[in-house]
DNA sequence: TCCAACATGTAAACGGTTACATGATTAC
DNA sequence: GTAATCATGTAACCGTTTACATGTTGGA
């Protein structure tokens, strides 16, 4: 996936390793992650393929660059990639991993949890909408936005900030439900063993899969 | 991962190889999905570990079963796991991955693949909130929810219905921005060749990472 | 002189995916 | 008999992650 990644950065302009290797290391270009050390061999198959051909390149400050671009059969593979059809859209998420045994959690350790989810989801909302109102002002609406190769990266940037908010929405929904529950616990059962499942009642949840 | 979502499961019941193997298949536990032949290895695995002990059961069809339950010291790693602090909340979408990308995918081929994804993810939604119905009327509002148990499934299902909302929606949107700007092209740029990027106009995208 | 940024790599481990392999029991 | 379901595995591959390794140039 990640050769796929960087054939995408290239058609819009030829990098080196090292270019490529800041794309993807901090913020991330839309929403991939690498490593450097990925980074490089996959620029190696990427020439064994004969997708990317490289020139060398005087830096400023360092060494020479090896600098990528494109080959024709590099863009014409992209292409057929990008109109291929796509399956499985599912997504795993380590979070929603430990809340399905939110029982088995220490309440206010997972409710730090939550609240740290929560904080660092704002955090991230708030990078994606400044970064949405920058391409905003620079090319206006995306129906509209005469550069054709920002539409891609506008369309990207909305996905974040609705995927963003919904899952601060529920991180707040869930944080209410716990915090009821612990109030409505400390009332009703003080001192008393916390509820088991009731004798004969099968677990719905084994049906659902 | 999988190991993790393996003692969670454990953690409620005890299970056979080929019970995970079905609660892992096909609309999968809490959005998680496994292979078989990822299954029996890290049963190995867990066992090697001394997390999970197992005992052979008559089976009423078939082979006898090898039926894995947690040991203390599972349910303790379980846990000790759950509580940790967790980091990195990153998702990778290929859809999103190509999206960017979107002014290399011939229209018609991008909206096919959008409607599609649209579809599947229509079909998804009333499907878990079919789900979420059932849990409902079976245990009530999760704040209430006498079940301490079924407390982080309700809310796995909530999450899920909130992110294939969030999904459409930009599913949605998307397709509408293509549409406009097809018809704006069709009637401005009768054919004329597609605008190019403006010389000098850096690319605003290059500096978000 | 030393640190930060520039620039490019290798090796090992880990986890998920695909494909292949085997055999028992029950219902049709 | 034969197909479906029950039940358990192995082997090879591939992509990602972590850790390690090396050397240059310019500025403080």
């Amino acid at each position: 996936m990640l050769g796929r990644a960087i054939l995408e950065l290239l058609a819009r302009e030829p990098l080196s390793g090292y270019d490529l290797k800041k794309r993807f290391a901090s913020s991330l270009a839309f929403g991939w992650h690498a490593y450097d050390s990925q980074i490089y061999p996959e620029l190696k198959r990427l020439e064994r393929a004969e997708l990317v051909s490289w020139t060398t390149e005087e830096s400023s400050a360092g060494p020479p660059r090896r600098v990528y671009r494109l080959t024709a059969h590099g863009l014409e593979a992209l292409i057929a990639w990008l109109s291929s059809p796509l399956e499985d859209v599912r997504q795993k998420s380590e979070l929603v991993l430990r809340v399905w045994a939110a029982d088995l959690i220490p309440p206010a350790r997972l409710e730090s949890l939550l609240s740290t989810v929560g904080e660092s989801t704002r955090e991230a909302l708030s990078r994606m909408e400044h970064i949405r109102g920058s391409l905003l002002e620079r090319y206006g609406q995306p129906e509209l936005a005469a550069d054709e190769s920002q539409v891609g990266p506008l369309l990207c940037v909305e996905h974040d900030i609705l995927a963003l908010r919904a899952r601060l929405e529920w991180v707040q929904q869930a944080l209410r439900v716990l915090t009821v529950r612990r109030a409505i616990h400390s009332r009703t059962a003080k001192g008393k063993p916390s509820p088991k499942r009731p004798a004969g009642s099968s677990n719905v949840v084994s049906s659902l899969g």
